[in-house]
DNA sequence: CTGTTAGCGCCTTCAT
DNA sequence: ATGAAGGCGCTAACAG
């Protein structure tokens, strides 16, 4: 079961390697029929497969993109990383996937590991506190794109969710909907999502009119937050709303209001970042911020190979790509029963 | 920006390339104090980066393994790969991931590419119909593990969760709660978890002495399932319990229920094989079957490096590795105010 | 202890 | 229209 190579395509069909390798790369113009012929039957007959590996040594290219991503455990990512499986697939690309799990040490490890498998390119969705590194991909001319993250003052394609407008949408409809006082819980504002998000929170509230109350304000870890809850859900405080700036933040939300309350209460309006499966299932259903994660994905891979096929990164007026978010309305946030 | 090679490294510290390569490799045994500083040094101030693509070439070994999975959308697949790339990065291994969307085609072309790519081995959510392909892995040696799915009469070490088993707790504690007649829904019986679970419906139905109704069973496109649904939860039908097959069968059903009912009705059990992201927080929670992906993933990678590892497959007594499923009881199913 | 040499499998001028 | 030769970057005997 040894390996058989150009040369035994060659031997067997009696020609030289260069020869088979012309055939192989579609060097057609001037070659014989019957050599063609030959060498298509020898290749046949001796199951011959090509060694991308070699190819890639010669070549300096091996059409194998590296993928790093926050924690492929969250849905977005995950669909974000099939859009880009799919588009590189249709392009002949690979994708090696990995999980930074916003471990900025993980993530420089993998970006290291990647490199010396000579990759052709990187779509990241960068920790915090990894600026030298970004930079230095920059200086070796490595194809980079960032996804959901800006990083600034690098001249990186990005792509992230209009946080802001999808935010003002939020809050818009929250009170046309009448709701006045609106809590806000969300992870640590470490990364940009969450900073701008809640910037957008804050500033939407305030162009609406609505008073910012502190005391309704969660931005620590979620572990933490039940004493946060208990506090906002006990009789005086009670908001009318509750917006999560995650899926992930929605959880403790959930889970307190269904041992308290048994249920959501029905003067309580609920609001989320990020689609959740089977939200419309829910009893109310939950209205949603939803990224469009497989146009993300797929622009963010189709800027990479772009960058790829172009020899490097190419000049872009803008290396801002901002996404619409789409504000999936369900029972959750509606005037029910409450008026 | 050049690439840095060893050469360069060998001319910066006045060596040859082999004394550098020794030292890369850990051999130090019988090197110089001096020439390993100056080696140090060398690589320091010339930043660099061995090119896996060359060690490659010559040890024939990658490091790389491919992973062949039905559908990274599912939860349970998405679970899977992350251990399996947390196992692997563990064990200095990377990870390709592939989407075959349960097409034996695409699962063709990627086996092909990824064999190409000389990757040292592969774990894959075998499709119906490819067993020319995995016997060709098989006899060119290649190391390789199933996940999720059997394929019969072929060596490859096979993991998957234990359906007949899992299926029996499933109707054992459904009959316990009071209910008789229990109506089952899933996808085409395509694949083995299918059949399994099904078989194990009927066999478990029987053994627990409850009577199977032909027209309480769907086995068919969910698409087309609405008709079905419309049917059983009509007066005179009306089944005590639904068990869905899947999550994905899942959805048809609360989607049905919710638009009908407005919510579950109160005289309708229901529990799911895999679990469901907030389950728990439903109305009713939903009970379900989960399956171990976390372990089973990190199974299968460790066996997968084991055969690299030791050259080839070993010869296994058994080469199924059976999974206990873990019953999430919730309110779902749960005798509530029905008596 | 370190350098020389010979490939790994493929691609690419340059001759013929 | 085809072949010969050199090299991609690294490793692995084998000398010295």
């Amino acid at each position: 079961m040894k390996k058989v190579t150009l040369q035994d395509v060659a031997d067997h069909a009696a020609v030289s390697k260069s020869t088979v390798s012309q055939y192989l790369n579609g060097r057609y113009t001037y070659m014989g029929e019957q050599t063609k012929r030959r060498i298509e039957e020898s290749i046949r007959t001796l199951q011959y497969q090509p060694n991308a590996i070699a190819r890639s040594l010669k070549q300096k290219k091996t059409t194998t993109i590296g993928v790093i991503m926050a924690n492929i455990l969250h849905r977005v990512s995950t669909q974000t990383s099939r859009a880009i499986e799919d588009f590189c697939h249709a392009k002949g690309y690979h994708v090696i996937l990995c999980n930074a799990d916003d471990d900025s040490e993980k993530e420089k490890q993998y970006i290291e590991m990647l490199k010396a498998k000579q990759v052709d390119g990187f779509i990241i969705y960068p920790t915090a506190s990894n600026e030298e590194m970004y930079k230095s991909l920059l200086d070796e001319k490595y194809p980079v794109v960032f996804l959901d993250r800006k990083v600034k003052a690098l001249s990186i394609p990005t792509l992230t969710l209009r946080n802001e407008e999808a935010m003002d949408w939020a809050i818009e409809h929250l009170k046309n909907q009448g709701n006045e006082s609106i809590a806000y819980i969300s992870s640590p504002l470490t990364i940009s999502p969450r900073t701008e998000r809640y910037d957008g929170f804050l500033s939407s509230m305030k162009r609406h009119g609505l008073t910012i109350q502190q005391d309704l304000i969660y931005t620590d870890k979620l572990s933490d937050s039940t004493s946060f809850l208990k506090k906002i859900f006990s009789p005086g405080h009670f908001p009318d709303a509750i917006l999560s700036s995650n899926d992930r933040s929605l959880v403790p939300v959930l889970d307190y209001l269904k041992k308290t309350f048994k249920g959501v209460p029905e003067h309580l309006s609920i609001l989320t970042f990020d689609e959740v499966e089977y939200a419309e299932f829910f009893q109310p259903s939950i209205t949603t911020v939803e990224q469009p994660a497989f146009e993300m994905g797929t622009k963010a891979a189709e800027l990479l190979i772009d960058q790829i096929d172009h020899d490097g990164l190419q000049h872009l007026d803008d290396y801002y790509f901002g996404f619409q978010g789409k504000l999936n309305i369900r029972e959750s946030s509606l005037k029910r029963g409450r008026d």
